[in-house]
DNA sequence: TATTAATATGAATACTGTTAAGTTAAATAC
DNA sequence: GTATTTAACTTAACAGTATTCATATTAATA
């Protein structure tokens, strides 16, 4: 009776690469997984997708996903991660000179806005029904959210060092223009029937307005 | 066969008011479920209210509040209305006189927020769970979501007449109005953890920097 | 008192997330 | 090459869900 592994890496033989391949299909299907869901998430919704749904359209019985995934909530969670980091690649890729940081940041509202227009459910799902589901999601350190927030951070910083901006905190003056963004944002995907304002001219509308209350 | 009503309206004898009382109790069910939804959706939010719940706090069967209400969504949508009129009713007393429109304006923003904050699933319930459920609603004639968008409107165009605001379109300067206000209560109420600047001062950050942005 | 109408319910349908126990198949040990 | 261990996956079940339909109860009227 116990008995003792001795091989945990001594792996001698040609069966070498097994536990890496093994590691592999694991990861791959696990992104199976993940974008069944997401699929689905979007197209009907969080609350009418099932796992048994999820689990149909991958071909494996409902429980193989709880081998990957804690739960259904904990398989949001990971969608909405993958969201962040498409929105930060998103940001990122604009990246000009910071010659005219109210441009860049101008730009980058916009960039934001258009990127929830762009995946309505998806955006939801991340600034909206992940909260409901996952309390106590601050800015964890090294999290995609917290680099999403940096972004935001260091273009702000950038035109309150030029004294383009009123000298006041970097912090209040981001969360203002995250809240103006989110805001317009959400409005457009929750209320499309509103009789709004032709939706370009109220985004930029939003956007200069808060940049103009923003500067010195 | 084929009997035909002859009495519908030639109600001789003492049972005048029954018909009353019995529409009466009728009504007085009908609330009774309403606020027995409304209590159970804000403390343990939509989806984790089941019609049972609903129909054991007010010790009736569940098919009971089938004869009520359509189904969920439909309560959901009664429970919103009520909240909505409960949004204008707490606009309206503010009603002071026009003579410095924008800080009555400054005043109505922080009233708005501040309800959110107050009852935040009654918040995220009217402008973002009831949309999901209940598409296609703009802003229908004589609703009460009109009448509140309306009061915003008037605010607006007294700050436009009185040339304190740019002499822009009326409605998007309502609707960016808007915008910063939502988006500032949402973000308050779903991301609790995140490092906010003192929420006060953000409150009104949000709403100054809106106004002066929209200022001539 | 009998009839009619309103109101409420029990039982059933077809779902839901999740768990515990059991099965199968692959990799390792001897 | 056979036995054992480990990993991957599934079956069956539990306790719950919204909703519908046929039935029962109750009250008002004829």
């Amino acid at each position: 009776m116990n008995t003792v592994k001795l091989n945990t890496f001594v792996n001698k033989g040609k069966a070498m690469g097994t536990k890496e391949r093994r590691a592999r299909e694991k990861e791959q299907l696990r992104q199976q997984i993940l974008s069944a869901a997401r699929e689905l998430f979007v197209n009907e919704g969080y609350e009418n997708v099932s796992m048994r749904k999820i689990a149909n359209k991958i071909e494996y019985s409902p429980t193989t996903i709880y081998l990957y995934f804690k739960d259904k909530a904990d398989l949001l969670d990971s969608v909405c991660q993958e969201t962040l980091l498409n929105l930060l690649n998103t940001l990122e890729e604009l990246k000009e000179d910071t010659s005219d940081p109210v441009e860049t940041l101008r730009k980058s509202g916009k960039i934001y806005v258009e990127f929830g227009l762009k995946y309505p459910q998806d955006y939801k799902l991340t600034f909206v029904i992940r909260p409901q589901f996952q309390e106590g999601l601050g800015l964890q350190e090294g999290s995609i959210g917290e680099k999403v927030f940096n972004y935001l951070r260091v273009m702000v910083s950038e035109c309150i060092k030029q004294k383009i901006f009123r000298q006041v905190d970097v912090e209040t003056t981001g969360q203002v223009m995250w809240s103006a963004v989110h805001g317009v944002t959400l409005l457009l995907i929750d209320f499309p029937d509103f009789p709004w304002t032709e939706k370009d001219t109220l985004i930029d509308t939003v956007i200069d307005t808060t940049i103009k209350g923003l500067q010195a």
